[in-house]
DNA sequence: CCAAGTCAAGGTGCC
DNA sequence: GGCACCTTGACTTGG
């Protein structure tokens, strides 16, 4: 490892990291919450708290040249239990400087709704509440002030296996600030690339491709040709894509150790590369030493921010 | 104080 | 049928 990766990987073992407000991000529980145990106050202070820190992290990322950052999923604990905190001005205002703080400096911000999003669910309760954490999420975009398109992506996935006519209709029912943002990710199980792109050809969702994922689930055809399928559906949008590795000492593990994430990058699929390198497409990377793994993959792989 | 357990929420498939 | 996994963990509880 590089000097720098050593010197940033200190830094993060350092006590004191938490509190310069760099990964100091809080959360509540429900069960704490239904319990009272959470004043009004103190619910409206984790917010603040939160939406500084994600600032925070976008000015460092930015300082270090990265570009690309996905957005805490938890900024907002228990956003639906608190209506009247969405119209507090402390809180909208310092949304806002997360916004003019990306535009201005031309950041890319997506989001990764967590798995509890499940719009192809055979239960309609479970697509409902799917519905209001698309809500939730896009309520954050739009009061960072992020455009209404795929730039600033809410990528999720497909959700129950085979349930494709239930994840259309579902689609097709969301409001338009969900909608004009919302990706779909191949996953390991349910929803390969073929099987996007046939949703994508009804009602036009891009295809957020996960090379990982692939591997588990390819559907027969060659990381290029899902490339080359997934860039076509995005438009006039640079592509995401999604990048993460088999922890080299699972290589021939079981399915869930194979699956696992590594903490750096050990393999990047050629096209990927370069066409990153082009300016062609984006790369997520999901690895355990997040920036630090990218720091490492720039050296590593060449790789260009 | 530290380690282990828990947390609102779904779906999957290995074991 | 239980369990781990997905996720840029954080907090509470038990010892």
């Amino acid at each position: 490892m590089s000097k720098k990766c050593e010197e940033l990987w200190e830094e993060m073992r350092k006590a004191d990291f938490r509190k310069e407000g760099v990964l100091n991000e809080k959360n509540l529980q429900l069960n704490q919450y239904l319990k009272s145990k959470y004043s009004k106050e103190y619910i409206k202070q984790i917010w603040i708290n939160n939406i500084d820190n994600n600032l925070s992290i976008l000015k460092r990322i930015k300082s270090e040249g990265i570009n690309l950052f996905r957005i805490s999923s938890n900024i907002l604990p228990l956003f639906d239990f608190n209506l009247e905190l969405r119209g507090d001005d402390d809180i909208l205002l310092r949304l806002n400087d997360i916004g003019k703080f990306v535009l201005s400096n031309k950041m890319r911000v997506t989001s990764h709704p967590d798995q509890f999003v499940v719009l192809s669910s055979n239960n309609n309760e479970v697509i409902k509440n799917s519905i209001k954490i698309l809500e939730y999420h896009a309520w954050v975009f739009d009061k960072i002030g992020l455009p209404e398109n795929n730039y600033y992506c809410i990528n999720i996935h497909g959700g129950t296996k085979g349930n494709s006519e239930i994840l259309i209709n579902s689609i097709e029912m969301l409001s338009s600030n969900i909608r004009n943002r919302l990706t779909l990710e191949n996953d390991e199980r349910s929803y390969n690339v073929l099987e996007l792109k046939k949703i994508y050809d009804k009602v036009n969702i891009p295809i957020c491709l996960d090379s990982h994922h692939h591997e588990f689930n390819s559907g027969g055809i060659s990381f290029e040709e899902a490339l080359e399928i997934s860039k076509k559906t995005w438009g006039d949008i640079k592509p995401i894509t999604h990048l993460s590795n088999t922890d080299p000492q699972f290589i021939n593990g079981s399915f869930f150790e194979r699956r696992k994430h590594s903490e750096y990058v050990h393999y990047i699929p050629i096209i990927q590369a370069e066409e990153n390198n082009k300016g062609l497409i984006d790369i997520e990377l999901e690895f355990k030493m997040k920036n630090i793994a990218l720091y490492k993959a720039v050296e590593d792989f060449n790789l260009k921010l």
